[in-house]
Formats: C-alpha cells, sequence, structure tokens
DNA sequence: GATTAATTTCAATGATCGTTGAATTTAGGG
DNA sequence: CCCTAAATTCAACGATCATTGAAATTAATC
C-alpha cells in the first residue's frame, strides 16, 4: 500500500478549505464524522452517500485540504478529522462549520450507528 | 436602476457559503469589508483586486451566497456585509472565517484607508 | 443634451468540478 | 492459490468556474 499523502497544517490556505467544504456530500462526510461515536470510519460507511469511486475523491478533497486523514488498515481506510492540528491552525473554525453543517436539513445524513472502524 | 436581488438568510444554505468563500479574491473582499474604518464601501474601493467586470462577478457571487448586501446609490453600489442577519443564521461562523482569512500571508489586501463610500 | 464616471452585461476562453462506470490494485481468508 | 471484499485508478462527460475584453447601462454634471 502506497503512503497517503497528508499536507503540513501550516500549509493549508483557507480559500482551500472553504473549496473542500463546499459541497454537500463532504459537508455530510465532516458532520458525521463529527458526531458520530467511532472517531474513526471506514470508507465503506460512508456507501450510502455516493458510489465508493465518488467516494475515493471526496475523501481526497477533504484530505488535501487538512480536514480529514486517513491510516490504512489491512483492505480497508479509516478516515477521521484532524481535529486538533486543525483547530490550532484555524481557532474555532472547524466548530462553526459543524454547527452550521448541522442545521441544514438536506444535507446527506448517514444513519446512526452505522459508522464503523471495524 | 433595477432591485438587486437578496436571498433570504434562512434559504442560504451552508455548501453555497462555503463556496462563495472559496476564491482569494472573495475572501480578500470580506476580510476588507470586516477590518475597514467604513461599513459601506464603494465596488470601485477594491478596483486593484481585479477588474471592475471580474468585481461585479465576485460580488454576486458573495451577495447571492447571503455574505453581503448591495445597495444602490446614485451610479455607485455600496457594498456591505450582512453581519447580524449571517450571524444569527450562522452563530460564530463569519468570525473564525475571517480571523482564518486574516492570517493568510497571500491573501489580496487592499490598503487602509482606500476603503470609501463617498 | 452631451460628457463622463461607475458599474453591469454579454459572449468567449480554458480550467476545474462532480459524477459515472469499467478496470485495477491490495490484502485477507478459504 | 483462488476468491472475495475494500478501495483506488482512469478516461470520459457535461456543468460550472474564474477571467478577459468590448459594448451597454445608468445617473450625476456641465
Amino acid at each position: 500500500m502506497k503512503p497517503v499523502f497528508h499536507p503540513d497544517m501550516d500549509a493549508v490556505e483557507p480559500a482551500a478549505v472553504f473549496a473542500a467544504l463546499a459541497d454537500p456530500i463532504r459537508l455530510g462526510i465532516v458532520v458525521a464524522l463529527a458526531d458520530g461515536a467511532e472517531v474513526e470510519a471506514r470508507c465503506g460507511s460512508f456507501n450510502e452517500l455516493a458510489s465508493p469511486s465518488l467516494l475515493t475523491y471526496h475523501f481526497t478533497k477533504l484530505r488535501e485540504a487538512g480536514v480529514t486523514r486517513a491510516r490504512v488498515e489491512g483492505t480497508s481506510r479509516l478516515i477521521s478529522l484532524r481535529r486538533e492540528e486543525f483547530d490550532r491552525r484555524f481557532p474555532g473554525l472547524l466548530d462553526s462549520v459543524i454547527e452550521a453543517a448541522r442545521r441544514d436539513p438536506n444535507l446527506p445524513r448517514i444513519p446512526d450507528g452505522q459508522l464503523c472502524r471495524a
């Protein structure tokens, strides 16, 4: 498995972050990761948001914007928010983003307990 | 002068807001409006960020996303942030957005005192 | 009413975006 | 070693994006 690229948080530009958040599916992923019981989630947990191929595309966008992290484990990938690092770089931003997105009625949601790391 | 459209703040979607903020020039406009001495600014105040034609395009994006307001006065248009309304809808978001953008070293800046409404 | 300054409109461009589907990689279990 | 599950890669598509420049609008001023 080839290593996954994660940008230096200091090199992450605000405009790039907002570009990553400018999509309902990606916002849905962020909210699910923030609200889910598990800190890490398999890509497959999001299968009802989009096709696997499209999910890979969206995960890449989020990861390259510094929002998420990906960890390889066997044939799975575990996705999580880069909470602490991101908050240090952009204090308060992720919280208000999540709070804003959480109230959006027509964001794609994934049922509770469907996020798993196993 | 034909009236300018402003969306109902309740109808503004988070993803659309982030799309509006996902551009350096528009972020520069938002920061300038937030930090400038004048609450309202003429479009022409931003002439060194982009051509007039391109500025119109960017102002439209910001306005349709609920971020800014435009008021017609004579041959000019006065741009301002929709602060209170926006904050009521998305508490804390604009503040952390501006704070994040303010620290971006390669955002286009407009010199202090160059914003004017006259 | 002609002139001028501020801004918009419009058509055109190349670039990027979100999406699809089919083919490929990778790793674990029989 | 084969099979299956999980996810990526790749080429293609139409849609939207940021940008340009030339032409049109609009209103204050002479």
